[in-house]
DNA sequence: TGCTTTCGTTAGAAGTTATAACTCACGGCG
DNA sequence: CGCCGTGAGTTATAACTTCTAACGAAAGCA
């Protein structure tokens, strides 16, 4: 991680101090959630009072939007290094759920419940987009004989329907049956995940990675 | 909704502002989300002063609680009615959307991001279970042909776990293959429809419902 | 050496939750 | 009907929060 050196003391002091601040918002998000995060405890914390942090954000809500960015940019990089070790789709869907376990409130912040008014910035989107193409790469990969279902299939009507709604793949070459699979993907994986980690499971007595593998073996299909 | 006269006036009176709290209360959290939720501004709203609607709610914490409670409530009552009017499993699927879509920031509240030290009590995780018991008679009811897939099917293994964790099902006779259904049914419908009220398929261009239609016909598989 | 930019401070406004203490009015009961 | 206790609403206060403004000091640059 050593970056350039053509950087200044002041702005290598100010990044370091910004990913310190980083650093103890994701703790007190661990802690108590993103709505128990503090900006004024973190200034105490590091032994400067209040308001010096806003010199480094503008205020809670980009501080906030920093964290949901890095947790972006970690899920990217956790999916590009499965798909670079040449992993399927079970295996991107294993590096997922390893890194979903990994930091819970960071999947939350990701994929938990929005803010109405809340609209990320189009760095964000772009880093989602990036993720749906290896994801979309694999669901192709992973094409099986046929492909293209029969008219009573289950399968078949959706397919028909993305054919024709596609705009969401970016000129991505897959075919339906792949758009179908990595759409797939990502809501039935989602599905297990966000009820895993809230807790929806605790005390029900199965192991979710029975459930999760099982719905990864589906995936082919 | 006529409850019994036996209440003395002064006990209409607090269940009727405490009816009226929450009716603002959950303005509020379609508006803002739920931390932006004020017992203060719900008070001024109300015309009287902050502290008063401490009468009325031991804190900011009982009141949201108070609110997921009867979150599930009507969620039990939508699943409870379709499954009276004898809706199968894709009828409590159609049921569930609506429920969610009715009021998105009410769905998050059950289905949403926990806060790390939150345990709900008792009666709302009964709640639950009257849910899951709701979809476990539908998923019996949905039973096709065989019901014991093969050795190499995708499913066995999972059934074969579910045999022998089913405490979540509390003495339910349901088989193995219904306890797949059920949890399927609630894992993935979940995992669309967290994605979709979101707002993370929007701009996609492709039509959730027909993805949610597309999972419900797999579901009696 | 001096100038300029940035940093961290304190002060303060406007919120929030929540408690304590006080007043007042409603309504149950004799 | 009238008394009087319980419950309701008030203000005051403490301890938080975010965030702005104004000031002083320190650090880098020429």
């Amino acid at each position: 991680m050593t970056t350039a050196g053509k950087e200044t003391p002041r702005e290598r002091y100010r990044a370091q101090l910004r990913a310190e601040v980083k650093e103890r918002a994701w703790e007190q998000i661990a802690a108590a959630g993103a709505p128990g995060l503090s900006l004024n405890a973190i200034a105490k914390q590091m032994g400067m009072s209040g308001p010096a942090l806003y010199r480094y954000f503008a205020g809670r809500d980009e501080l906030i939007t920093e964290l949901i960015r890095d947790a972006y940019r970690s899920l990217a990089d956790a999916i590009r290094t499965a798909a670079a070790a040449g992993a399927d789709l079970a295996g991107l869907g294993h590096a997922l759920r390893a890194w979903a376990r990994d930091d819970p409130q960071r999947y939350f912040l990701v994929y938990g419940t929005p803010v109405p008014g809340y609209h990320a910035p189009d760095d964000i989107t772009e880093i989602a987009s990036e993720i749906m193409g290896a994801l979309l790469d694999a669901a192709q990969s992973d094409g099986t004989a046929v492909e293209t279902p029969a008219d009573g299939h289950p399968d078949a009507r959706l397919e028909a329907h993305l054919a024709e709604h596609r705009q969401w793949a970016d000129g991505h070459p897959a075919p339906p049956a792949a758009l179908r699979r990595a759409l797939r993907f990502w809501t039935r994986l989602h599905g297990i995940l966000s009820l895993e980690l809230a807790g929806h499971f605790t005390g029900m007595g199965f192991d979710p990675a029975e459930l999760y593998d099982s719905e990864l073996r589906h995936l082919p299909q």
